[in-house]
DNA sequence: CTTCGTTCTTAACCATTCATTAATCATCTC
DNA sequence: GAGATGATTAATGAATGGTTAAGAACGAAG
């Protein structure tokens, strides 16, 4: 299983930092330097964890979490604060705000992973089921990362199944071909277009050519089928 | 079977709460409101798990996970740590202190529940009750540091020993090479992965190259066979 | 303290699989 | 029908895993 984490932090040291030991740890990572566009990335991906800078540039990150915890798609995405000073207001507020957690500046980097970790197990548990998504027959698996379509268990390779894990997460939502990428990739996706379409073709030949589960957008990307 | 649970904590009402909840769930529950008692009660009962505060009178907490997990009794006891601020020093070390999970002040009590009891689940096989594995014809023994593969006794070393015990706590579920090497040898684990393939190769060829037991997850690491 | 044997780790090399690209064909839209 | 967009295929090169052997680290015995 590799959950999407979206890291929204202005300084670039310490977002390096986050994002090497997340990649280290085996995390699809996404990093946004400002608020506004780090709020539109985590509307658009719903990352399985937000890591949140309480400074920023755009809106800060109080004003983020507060939008992410009232829009009904992120609501359930676990948000871990990333406060400037320790004590007072700012935290406490930051709990009013919804954050799920915080860690105060500086931080050690070895607990910070620690606990992003209990965080995602926590929501894990919470909603059960997040690690399993079941449409159309369609089995797919995050935590034995395995897929079964109509019980028999499918090969897929690591990027066909990250892809579809993404369609299947939001049904009949098109994704753009960028997105598709990204989700499955991190950060640093930059490649041909054609080539998504190489492994949408590779997902729907192992899916069965007959029914398209898999469905075309023009001039959009491709979405899983609702119905 | 009635897992039984120690709970340590000197604040009355959220005692009260927590024991309430517990004991709808089903727990056997044992309340200690002073650090000092609460260990001693540890080490003779011997709970399933331990829900402990951090702010204690007596000892604190951190002191007490510390005891708890350097005595051989109580090591295997699962440990959550209940922590009134969020983002201190305090925490962090708490993981260091081998707590092996934890919840911050306010909390609310469903999720709690769910993760004592995903806790307990981990820990079932991980570590408390159970001893002895058993699947596909191997038999593997905590106890008596001991694997038999078809009645015939296997010699491992103790890494391979560590790496198949965490395999066959959960069948099915991969683990990253990151993962394996954790739990055989402890948090700082800072291998080469070529490391943890060696020693697979190993265990592999101890168990008979021919049926695959031990299966490799592309992009991810390895598993056990589930069937 | 040295010696020996075991176990763990590293490094080097090989094998396989996967992702990407490019090239060509098909289909849709205006 | 022309341009744009998507589908398909095969080739390549990069990533990943497998294997082996050598030597570092550790511990036990002399």
């Amino acid at each position: 299983m590799q959950p999407n984490i979206l890291v929204i932090e202005d300084e670039q040291s310490i977002a390096d930092v986050i994002v090497y030991n997340l990649q280290k740890e085996g995390f699809i990572v996404h990093w946004e330097r400002d608020g506004r566009d780090g709020l539109l990335k985590a509307q658009t991906l719903i990352p399985d964890l937000c890591l949140l800078d309480l400074m920023l540039p755009g809106i800060d990150g109080l004003q983020i979490c507060r939008l992410l915890k009232s829009d009904a798609r992120t609501k359930a995405v676990p948000v871990m604060m990333l406060t400037a000073r320790s004590g007072e207001t700012d935290e406490i507020v930051g709990f009013n705000m919804g954050a799920d957690d915080y860690v105060t500046k500086p931080f050690r980097v070895q607990p910070l992973m620690h606990r992003i970790k209990a965080l995602l197990r926590r929501s894990d548990t919470a909603e059960a089921g997040k690690n399993l998504l079941e449409l159309h027959g369609i089995e797919i698996d995050r935590t034995n990362h395995a897929v079964r379509y109509n019980g028999a268990e499918l090969e897929l390779t690591p990027t066909e199944f990250r892809m579809l894990w993404t369609l299947m997460s939001q049904p009949g939502r098109p994704f753009s071909r960028n997105e598709l990428m990204e989700t499955s990739r991190g950060e640093d996706a930059n490649s041909l277009e054609r080539t998504i379409d190489v492994h949408v073709r590779a997902l729907r030949k192992k899916l069965g050519d007959t029914t398209d589960l898999i469905e075309t957008v023009r001039g959009i990307g491709y979405r899983f089928a609702r119905k």
